[in-house]
RNA sequence: GGUCGCGUGGCCGAGUGGCUAGGCAGAGGUCUGCAAAACCUUGUACGGCGGUUCGAAUCCGCCCGUGACCUCCA
């Protein structure tokens, strides 16, 4: 496996060669959705930041092992440990089960997926079904000594834990700050320290999303159901695990400190966090409901939006910024991303067109080196995408031979557009639409005909009255030498 | 208050001790009855003030602005 890649490392703060603990095999971990609201844009940005990973370690030739999860109990509404959980919270509201409500967002999750051309993870373990494993682990924690109970429910203790190991390894917090500045909230009466966190928590009797166990009939805490998880799966110690910034702390965290706590050692290698996407510079996210979702982008619903957006065009503009800095949302940037996409994938489009001469005046082989220069560098999409541009000049020049390429030459070109393009990078040609537009486009042709009639008589003024008269219907008339083509607006 | 970031040309957004990232917009050109589209060409920017250096937007210090985390959040 030759390559140099570089990913950087939240743990240790830079950027280090990728090593993985068991080649080939990569073991992939990403923090997936709360399964209690529709997918937005921040959903999408992780999704497919680690689905170029999952693509471009693929690519390298590992076998990936792909794990990321579905949240669907242990995330509370208010601040206390004592809330209402958010899963319950809606199906109360709208009087279903709480795992219809699950199922149901999980269904619009897989969908916004599929239409972002996101690939299915190996595997995507649902919390719930995980509640045997997440005890298993408590278990452990208690037996070791880092955990306590109170009135059935179970806290982690991090005073205790922090005097053995090194709580705040990854965020870089350390104990006296958390006591000193961890805010004041209801329901931690039970805890020793304000900065311990919740294994298991004791159900209330209306709780209605709750397990059997030998502490209380309760549910598991916010955090278990990573390390429970992504222990079963990818084992005790695995190669990359990922997820959004804000994931950070405390959840991340807390995750390593209960994997220590359990098993002894640190359970991943690489920690990989992909930044915000923000709107008017400040944080997209449910919690300050600044939110588009994606179904909003896809249709152009939101009052945001002054229009619709292809799925590709969401993926493309995601790649045009690295994944560590904030992404900041506006119209103006998306519909620069729709008109750069639709260069790129007409250029690949025209490849075909380009006649091979016995000489390249064209360096392919630079251009492709460079660009996985671009990828191996902690996924470099934005100056990879910025090779592929420089490829589409040459392409563009070729095609009106300006340059020259012999068909070797040709050859690798199109392979190395296709692969970083579609393969890689995950792009892909913009759906047709699917009603069918038979009577429409037959309309439209023979208006398109009778114009071209007009024009051949020179009888112009007939000819930009209809031309004129389209555009206001939203049809464009393009002349060009090969005849009229036109253009939904 | 603590921790960690960021501030790049009209907009978005990479990068970095000396060599034009890229996209969009704008300008010029090719094409065309005209227009549009398409394509080609084009931009010398890096918050402020000091310092280090032959040389800094890139390193250091201070200041200003701004964001994230410290509650659930991708």
């Amino acid at each position: 496996m030759k390559h140099k890649l570089t990913l950087y490392n939240s743990l240790t703060r830079k950027k280090e060669t990728f090593i993985p603990i068991n080649t080939p095999f990569v073991g992939l971990y990403a923090c997936g959705p709360t399964v209690y609201g529709n997918a937005h844009l921040g959903h999408a940005r992780q999704a497919i930041i680690f689905d170029i990973l999952f693509r471009y370690l693929t690519y390298l030739g590992y076998k990936v092992r792909y794990v990321r999860n579905i949240t669907d109990v242990g995330h509370l509404e208010n601040d206390a440990d004592d809330g209402e959980d958010k899963i319950e919270r809606i199906a109360r509201l709208e009087h279903i089960e709480p795992m219809e409500v699950v199922q149901q967002y999980i269904n619009n999750y897989h969908k916004n997926m599929k239409q972002l051309n996101v690939l299915p993870p190996s595997i995507e373990p649902q919390a719930s079904g995980h509640i045997i494993e997440q005890q298993e682990m408590i278990r452990k924690i208690l037996k070791n000594g880092f955990a306590y109970e109170v009135n059935g429910s179970i806290y982690f203790d991090v005073e205790k834990y922090s005097k053995l190991h090194n709580y705040g390894i990854l965020s870089g917090r350390n104990i006296d700050e958390l006591q000193s500045y961890t805010r004041e909230l209801s329901g931690q009466h039970e805890k020793r320290n304000p900065y311990d966190f919740a294994l298991w928590k004791k159900a209330s009797p209306e709780h209605i999303m709750h397990w059997q166990s030998e502490w209380s009939e309760g549910y598991p805490g916010w955090h278990l159901e990573c390390s429970a998880m992504g222990t079963k799966y990818l084992g005790q110690t695995f190669d990359i695990h990922g997820g959004g910034m804000d994931l950070l702390f405390p959840h991340h965290e807390c995750e390593i400190a209960q994997s220590v706590a359990s098993n002894g050692t640190s359970h991943v290698k690489y920690w990989m966090h992909n930044n915000m996407i923000t709107i008017n510079d400040q944080k997209m996210s449910k919690s300050l409901n600044n939110f588009i979702t994606l179904d909003q982008l896809f249709d152009g619903s939101h009052p945001i939006l002054k229009k619709s957006f292809d799925p590709m065009t969401i993926r493309f503009f995601i790649l045009q910024a690295h994944y560590r800095s904030t992404l900041d949302f506006s119209n103006e940037a998306l519909i620069a991303s729709e008109k750069g996409l639709k260069r790129l994938m007409k250029a690949i489009e025209q490849i075909k067109n380009i006649k091979p001469s016995l000489k390249s005046s064209v360096d392919i082989g630079s251009l492709e080196s460079q660009c996985f220069i671009a990828l191996n560098d902690d996924l470099n999409t934005s100056v990879a995408l910025s090779f592929l541009f420089e490829a589409v000049k040459h392409i563009n020049l070729l095609l009106e031979n300006k340059e020259t390429i012999d068909s070797k030459d040709l050859e690798r070109l199109k392979n190395f557009m296709e692969l970083i393009t579609f393969d890689i990078l995950g792009l892909k040609v913009f759906e047709e639409p699917v009603e069918d537009k038979k009577l429409e486009n037959d309309l439209i042709e023979m208006i398109v005909d009778l114009r071209l009639k007009a024009r051949a008589g020179k009888n112009f003024s007939t000819s930009d009255d209809i031309r004129d008269r389209m555009a206001k219907l939203g049809i464009i008339l393009n002349d060009t030498k090969e005849g009229t083509t036109w253009e939904k607006q």
